[in-house]
DNA sequence: TTGAAAGCGATACCAG
DNA sequence: CTGGTATCGCTTTCAA
């Protein structure tokens, strides 16, 4: 059996309520006291149980991340920045992947309330909502959207500014000349989608082009949508000279075709991307792309997590923090 | 506050240790008393308070996975069907990033004991071990290391079977005629490394072939091993002809100098690699390697330690499990 | 078949 | 500064 806080005291030859103090420094102890509670501990290799901890009342020191998957760089920041943050202020962050299905992510926002995780930080499933069963969660626990919004006027939530960003990159490629530039863009049921494809019809409307219908193609964050897409795209009459693909599943497919059919970056075509991920910097050419700040991301959904755990509100007034991005110039892009 | 079981009993008019018994389908209940429990927990959206729960000395219903970080499609698809698996089974996962620094582990340890999981799927760090902590926490609960060998005498493991991967592969080059196969691997302190060079010499051996000490470049697991050593390697009196890449990021080290060199894959230089990750796929070429059987992987590790858990020994005696590997041939090697 | 009551391990209040 | 004790939510004997 491992060892208890009774054990502990039995050992020092104290109390468990003195013992208890002496461990988490709270109340008056004597320096002696200390010295050797601390020993019996390290002797017995004591941890303390955390479930007898938290049935207090008291937090459950467990952090629930449900997200799509984990597939990218940005991913393995996101979690591994969270896994410190939270290990720093004694947390533990329980990881699940609704993989973009809802009943899936259903199931997992039923075992996050059964655990009596503290907070949630969550990203949607693109397809269904469970949005009653969040309502119900948030009137309990703090959650917070990560990266898509959904509910605005009760969660709070840390964005990337997609807006800014597809503004920023479909700028780029206009000032370098490029006058025809497709868009192939995933689900637009979801933020992500929608701030995308409208910072990309701000760069060009403010540029004083007309929004050409049939250079965006919106279905779904994935390889094939990209694949097709791109063959699409070719096969009009005037092909584009500047492809912004939504994501990197969209990218993969961009390439794909384009390997297929012989068409070399940049020379024949201009190739952008949003995200980065380890690959685009050693594909030839190394793709330009716009990335998000991801450890600020993980920094703020962490800090107002935390933030609202330690300071309960009923009904708080949402907060929202807006990522700025930053262009990432690499070679896929010419001047035309 | 939280619905617990006291509410339940009040709305239903039954006590707490018949809907104890209700809930849990253990003892005896009638049907009427049944209905009644479900109904009053569904009305009041009752979910159990596992830590209660785990308090009575039984399982905390908590998994561990520790491991070096979540980049690749095997991460994904391990962590995924882990939780699905485990969510099935009414566990959740705690996941424990180490980067591979022994520091980090070494608390994440410490965490996962605090937190008292049923037991922990763990995959070392590479430099540094903590033996010592691992060796105490497994006298208490059961762990599984997954693809890292260290502790063969003492704990279950679920491995891939690197050394026939390595061979597999190997053997695959030296049909094509390939005679100069230089191997660039990471660090050979750990079983991956250690294997995969081994089923490489097994297969020059078995080809009577000599062992040709400059071929083979062992560092670190990283990206900028990967280029330097290809650099090396081109620079020899006599180049290899073929590249076995000891990893993916090794590989991208590989492709970048590659690259930078003007050198064409497969025409001036064969290469292949080990695991597979969806970049490898829309490589041009597309790049052969060999992959191992993941969910297999996934299933075992999570199936033994469900095991070990429901049937706790003090000393088992320790199994391991060795997962074959797979060739995926694309176009990535020539014949010579 | 049901209820009362004793813990599980830790915290926190109240006396001393 | 330290020790007793009620308490958290639930499971589990033991009686009824």
């Amino acid at each position: 059996m491992v060892a208890t806080i009774k054990d502990v005291a039995k050992r020092a030859g104290l109390s468990q309520a003195t013992v208890s103090r002496a461990l988490n420094k709270s109340g008056y102890v004597s320096q002696e006291t200390l010295a050797r509670v601390e020993q019996a501990a390290a002797e017995l290799g004591y941890q303390p149980n955390w479930m007898a901890r938290g049935l207090h009342g008291k937090s459950s020191n467990l952090i629930g991340l449900l997200v799509p998957e984990v597939m990218s760089l940005y991913d393995n920041s996101v979690i591994q920045y969270m896994t410190e943050k939270l290990h720093a202020h004694n947390y533990g962050l329980m990881l699940c992947i609704h993989n973009e299905r809802a009943d899936l992510d259903l199931k997992y926002l039923q075992l996050l309330h059964e655990k009596r995780v503290a907070g949630i930080i969550y990203t949607h499933p693109l397809n269904g909502d469970n949005s009653e069963l969040v309502h119900q969660l948030a009137e309990h626990l703090p959650i917070i959207e990560l990266n898509r919004r959904r509910e605005a006027g009760l969660l709070d939530a840390v964005l990337a500014d997609n807006i800014q960003g597809a503004r920023q990159i479909t700028r780029y490629l206009l000032g370098l000349g490029h006058r025809r530039i497709a868009l192939i863009m995933g689900e637009d049921e979801l933020t992500t989608g929608q701030n995308r494809l409208h910072g990309y019809q701000l760069a060009l409307t403010e540029a004083g082009l007309p929004a050409d219908r049939r250079l965006i193609r919106i279905g779904s964050f994935s390889r094939q949508h990209g694949e097709a897409a791109m063959h699409d795209l070719l096969d009009e009459d005037v092909a584009p000279t500047a492809i912004l693909a939504g994501s990197n599943r969209i990218l993969m497919g961009v390439l794909k075709t384009l390997t297929a059919r012989n068409i070399h970056i940049p020379v024949d075509l201009s190739v952008a991307a949003f995200n980065d991920t380890e690959w685009l910097q050693i594909w030839n050419p190394p793709i330009t792309t716009v990335d998000i700040a991801v450890e600020e991301m993980a920094h703020w959904a962490v800090d107002l997590l935390l933030k609202r755990i330690s300071v309960p509100d009923v009904k708080p007034t949402p907060r929202e923090y807006l990522l700025g991005t930053s262009l990432i110039i690499r070679e896929s892009c010419r001047a035309v």
